[in-house]
DNA sequence: CGGGATCCCTTAGGATACTG
DNA sequence: CAGTATCCTAAGGGATCCCG
C-alpha cells in the first residue's frame, strides 16, 4: 500500500486509500444488500479477475470494511459496523451515476444486487407512507428481486407476504425511476409487462421508487 | 473507456467510471474548494503526475463533471452544477476516512484544500448557531486556512472581519477534532499555540468542528 | 465444488524531460 | 504556466490450475 497511497495526510484520501481502488466500492455495494460468499461476489461482479476479487477482499479485511465468517463449511463475506457506515456514502454515488446513464449496451449486464442498491437509492420513504404495505416483484433484463414496502421501510430480498404485482421489463430502468416513461404508458407501450397483480400497481410502483435525471 | 468501464448497467457503476479513477475524486474535493488552475491542482496533489492529471481533466469535462473557463490569459477549471452534487458524498467519504485515519507520517502533507474540505466535513452547523460570528486562522502543519463562522454558515478562504483567533499546531490534526485532546490541554501541552486572540475561542473552535473518531 | 493461488500479458499510472 | 512526450514499473485483465 506504499506506492499507491496519496502521500497526503486527510480524511477523502484515506478513504480513497481503502474503498478507492479498483472493484472495491463494487464489493461494498454488493455486501450492503447482505452476505455474500466468495463465488457470489464473483458472480454479482461478472468481469472482477478472482485474483483481483481475492486481494481486494484482504485488503477491505485488513482495513476493518468486512470480514470472512466462517459459516457451516463455508465462508461469509459481511461489511463490519464501520463498512456499513458506507451505505449513504454508496447510494448517494448511485443516485448521481444514475443521472449520467445512457441507454443500455449490449455487453453490459444488470445484476441483482447492483438493481437492489439503484432502487435503495430510488426509494422514497415520505411517499411510500403514504400506501399500504406492497409486495413488488420486478425484473430489469436479466436481474430480478423482490421488494417489500411497508410504511417508510423498504425490505429486499426476502418477503413474508403475497407478491402484489410482478412484471418484466427491459433493461432500461432508467424512464422509469425517473418519471420520463408514465406507468401507464409502459404498459401500452409493452415496455413494461405485468405479469401477476393489478397493473395500476405499477403506478405506485414508480411514485415510490424515483430518481432525478 | 471500453477497458475500464465495469460491463454493468447501474447507478454505482455509472459514478464509479466517471470518478472511480485514480485522483479522479481528489480532484474534484479541491474544485469543490473552489475554482483552481492547472498549477494550483497539481500543487494540491504532490504526487500526481502532470500526464494524469491533464487526462483526468480531460474525463472529468467530457463527463460534465467540471468546465474549463479561459479568464483573462489563463484558464480556470470549476465544478459543473452537475460535479457540485458530488459534495455530500466528497463530506461523507471525509468523515468516513476521518475515523480510520492512523498518526501522520513523516512523508504524509496536508494540503490546504484538503484540510479545508476536512474541516467542511466537521462543521457542526448547529453547534455553530449558538455562538456569535467568529473568524479564525488556523495552521495544521504546513497548511493554512481561514474560516468564518456565521450563525449555521461556513465561510472559507476569504473573510470580511478580523480574525478573532488565530492558532498553529502540528499535522495531527485528529485528536483535536475527535475530541480526545480538549482545548485547554492541547495549549497547555503545547500541541496548539494561540498566535492571536482568546485563547478560550479554541474551545468554540473544537466545538464548532468536530469528527467522531 | 467452493475458495482461492499462479501464470502471462496488457495497460494504466509513476517519474521525468521537454515544448508552445 | 499549461500542458505533451517518453520510458518504465506495477496493477489489472484473462485463463488455468490447485487444494481441501
Amino acid at each position: 500500500m506504499a506506492a499507491r497511497d496519496y502521500g497526503e495526510y486527510g480524511g477523502v484520501t484515506r478513504a480513497l486509500e481503502i474503498v478507492g481502488e479498483r472493484w472495491a466500492m463494487l464489493i461494498v455495494r454488493d455486501l450492503l444488500v447482505g452476505p455474500r460468499r466468495y463465488g457470489e461476489l464473483a458472480a454479482g461482479l461478472p468481469r472482477i479477475p478472482t485474483n483481483i476479487l481475492a486481494s481486494r477482499l484482504k485488503e477491505l479485511q485488513a482495513a476493518g470494511v468486512i470480514h470472512r465468517v466462517p459459516r457451516s463449511r463455508v465462508i461469509i463475506y459481511e461489511l463490519t459496523a464501520y463498512g456499513r457506515e458506507l451505505e449513504p456514502i454508496v447510494l448517494g454515488l448511485g443516485a448521481w451515476g444514475f443521472k449520467a446513464l445512457d441507454d443500455p449496451r449490449a455487453e453490459q449486464v444488470i445484476t441483482p444486487d447492483s438493481l437492489a442498491i439503484d432502487l435503495r437509492s430510488a426509494f422514497q420513504p415520505q411517499v411510500a407512507s403514504t400506501f399500504p404495505t406492497t409486495a413488488y416483484a420486478a425484473r430489469f433484463g436479466s436481474a430480478a428481486v423482490t421488494l417489500q414496502v411497508d410504511g417508510p421501510t423498504l425490505l429486499l430480498g426476502e418477503l413474508d407476504a403475497p407478491v402484489d404485482l410482478s412484471f418484466a421489463a427491459g433493461p432500461d430502468f432508467r424512464r422509469l425511476l425517473s418519471g420520463d416513461l408514465p406507468a401507464q404508458r409502459a404498459i401500452a407501450s409493452g415496455e413494461v409487462e405485468v405479469l401477476t397483480g393489478h397493473s395500476e400497481l405499477l403506478q405506485r410502483f414508480t411514485q415510490t421508487f424515483r430518481l432525478a435525471a
